[in-house]
DNA sequence: GAGGATCGTTCGTCAAGTCGAACACCCTGG
DNA sequence: CCAGGGTGTTCGACTTGACGAACGATCCTC
């Protein structure tokens, strides 16, 4: 039902207290930033010498970073970041998941002292995922293609009312007031409403 | 209707296309990762000597960072971080808004080519605000009392459908289906439906 | 009020990050 | 075939951050 897809940890637990896990990581991520630097520039099919002049940085100094040989200081790294045009922090934490729906009624549920009270948790999210709220409303006629957004970008998708087709252009899913689902944003996408009055609140999520 | 409070600048041009001001921010953040530093000391009740001690660093580095003399490397303010039990990012970037409401049919609204669609910007999120997605189920008969989460959490409520008074403790806000409203989740705060089978789109936002 | 302890700051010393230049390498074109 | 401009890497010199110790300042104890 959700196919070949690993799944982020969806801690539950985080919403009933603290949360420890929050700054917990064990060590400096010299070696993530590392792998980010190099990832980020060549997504953006820049050179390590393009990068390291924009950045006013030397490139001797953006080679050694690259191959996890350093520590950076923060002047440094945040002029790699600018440079590079990716939020200081995608540098230093890892990257975000891929694929996931949560019918009507599945997911988390926490309950209240008087069972009155019950919530589902969606998505938690990454300590720098960047999300922007949206209240989408739309009417059956029309298909709204969405082009591919920023890489690495996710889109969560929680239908409020109505009914509508939505996810990837080649395999849309339907969802019903209720439901919810994520899927990848720097790919093809598609909104569609299948009956009149639908809207749903929409998370785009842009590390 | 919305008391003294200062508008966080809810920009709502991030929605059509790129953003510019993703990682833009012009100065690498000395200033900021100082007042940072000594802001979660102090609120974790730490003597600048502990966490000295704890994060394995000099306590004259310490001293020098919280002074906003020096450049910070990786390593040291990921260690200065864990000592201090905030996720790293919360020292480099800015802290975050308020209370605000945006009633049904308020906010700024985003259409597509053929008017069929239409979406508001709830929230454009801080590049490191770590935002968890609920949804929210309850009925009325029972108030829903939430005690202070950690320092810093926003809460952002979209009523999908029934009526509710949520909101700070002190000063509850009447939602109806389609409403949203932000507020302090550090601060007590309740949720209560008003009407049967009331639910609710809850994002959790910690920092 | 003297003693002790701890706070945060400032001062030299050392190590490490950053820089610039020279290096080997690949591809293009004269 | 071999200059030419491009890549990313490695090498010393310099700059700078991190360390440890000593320094006033403050607060509590005896």
């Amino acid at each position: 039902m959700d196919g070949p897809l690993s799944r982020p940890s969806m801690s539950g637990a985080s919403a009933s207290g603290a949360d420890p896990a929050r700054a917990a990581e064990a060590g400096p991520p010299l070696a993530s930033i590392a792998a980010a630097l190099r990832l980020e520039r060549e997504r953006a099919g820049l050179t390590l010498s393009e990068v390291a002049r924009r950045a006013g940085v030397a490139k001797s100094t953006l080679s050694q970073l690259e191959s996890g040989t350093g520590n950076p200081s923060v002047e440094t790294l945040w002029a790699l970041a600018v440079a590079l045009g990716v939020p200081f922090s995608q540098l230093v934490d890892p990257p975000t998941p891929q694929v996931r729906i949560l019918r009507a009624g599945e997911g988390v549920q926490i309950h209240a002292e008087l069972a009155k009270f019950a919530a589902t948790l969606l998505a938690a999210g990454s300590p720098h995922a960047r999300r922007d709220l949206y209240l989408m409303r739309l009417e059956p006629g029309s298909v709204r293609a969405a082009q591919a957004h920023l890489t690495g970008s996710v889109e969560h998708v929680i239908v409020a009312g109505g009914r509508m087709r939505t996810g990837p252009s080649e395999a849309p899913i339907e969802l019903a007031a209720g439901d919810y689902a994520t899927f990848r944003g720097d790919a093809p996408h598609c909104y569609e409403a299948l009956e009149p009055g639908t809207w749903a609140v929409l998370v785009m999520e842009h590390r």
